[in-house]
DNA sequence: ACCATGAATTGGTCAGACCAATTCGAGTGG
DNA sequence: CCACTCGAATTGGTCTGACCAATTCATGGT
């Protein structure tokens, strides 16, 4: 049950040497059969368990943070985000987030979400469509009501990376709106991207639900167009 | 940016935890104009330049080596792989090694890849083309020798990267090819993926030579068309 | 000029202590 | 009986100092 190797991916880019007690470590929690979102053992507890030191354990905890695994609360413990599986392979990726690179992250942004709305049109199923429809009926109720609807839009827009059954794309995505937020948060600006696009969800979940990849393509661009509208209209 | 005040705030304020700490460590760095294969200075000395004990010195290293960022070296030194600044934004992601991760990797690249020539097409300078007709050159140059051009191969599609005036899908898509070549190395599996879809670099080329985005995205489709085929028949 | 050897440098680990934030339960008051 | 308060226990965060292991570099001898 426990891999033996799964380490050894990552040996790359971190030392060999720490290989021996992040091997250990990996061991234990596999062997403590938990889920993301379940509580790792104390720091303590794991030096007890594995013999080594303390700062040994914290520093393949902040290798895991810094991948994304676990995610450290001071005085309530440390937490499973992702599930560690022989599997898989972390690929960490530094980009700059600068505010004047809000475009150059667009331009990303509009190469994946093109892909992933064609994917989604492409291979939806059934029920990722009624999840996407629910979604968006959400996301027009509220925006009806209160005139904008940011969640909604990202919840909308998540379950379009759930369905093209490629999970690469809502982590990408779902990172960069992460950031996106991080930087608005700095530098206390606010714009409701949705507004305007608003209608092209409607026509972009029409698309998807007749499998008409084009379409999809077609109509994510014209969401993105709006939204450079607005960041460029945002930053002069 | 770097700050160039950034030793005052160090003398200020004496609470730089970690999250300051990497944040002042990223200014120091940078602020000490290294480059990618230069030496970072010694823990100890970072110890008594930012006044944060060492531990936390090391957990910081130990983050940016999880993100491929610095490496380690016993008796040597942590040597800076790639450039980092203060607002550096780093995103892990998680991919399946399995066979299934090479398509899911595809899709993405397609996404970004597609984009990138879109781009390139539309703003392409021509010191940038000449650069890209060089790559193409000398690509068909080898492959007509020795019957592949993965290197050339690889420089070409760099050179477009380039070209698209965006550093972020040269950053995106360099870290994937990077992953993708290990998971090669650990699978002992090789293939010449330039070799069938060699033909339509040249178109397009040509596509982006006239600033014709769409023609762009059309080649590349074709060229990723051919890779896809690849990859399924390998892992057939 | 070359090379071997040992000291200095540098990252890797361990131990113990203390701080800070959270959690949890006993005790109190309603 | 419930809800709240407050303090102790828990847990992550940091600092210090020490020692080990690998590398680097200067010193000296040939």
């Amino acid at each position: 049950m426990v891999p033996a190797d799964w380490t050894e991916e990552k040996s790359e880019i971190a030392s060999a040497r720490t290989g021996d007690a992040m091997q250990a470590m990996a061991a234990f929690i596999a062997a403590s059969d938990l889920r993301p979102g379940d509580r790792l053992p104390p720091e303590r507890r794991l030096v007890d368990e594995l013999s080594v030191g303390r700062s040994t354990i914290r520093e393949v905890i902040r290798h895991w943070q810094a991948l994304g695994v676990v995610e450290s609360r001071q005085g309530s413990g440390t937490y499973l985000l992702r599930r560690i599986t022989p599997e898989t392979m972390h690929v960490p990726l530094a980009i700059e987030a600068r505010r004047s690179g809000l475009l150059q992250m667009l331009e990303v942004r509009r190469g994946l979400e093109v892909e992933a709305s064609a994917l989604a049109a492409s291979r939806c199923q059934a029920g990722a469509l009624r999840i996407i429809e629910d979604r968006l009926d959400a996301m027009e109720a509220v925006h009806l009501e209160k005139g904008c609807a940011g969640p909604e839009d990202l919840a909308f827009h998540l379950s379009i990376y759930e369905a093209c059954g490629n999970p690469l794309f809502g982590q990408l995505l779902s990172q960069m709106r992460e950031s996106v937020s991080a930087l608005f948060a700095l530098s206390d600006l606010r714009v409701d991207f949705a507004a305007r696009s608003f209608p092209f969800h409607r026509t972009l979940f029409n698309a998807i639900a007749i499998g008409n990849a084009e379409a999809a393509r077609v109509e994510t661009l014209k969401i993105l167009a709006i939204v450079e509208e607005d960041i460029k209209d945002m930053l002069r």
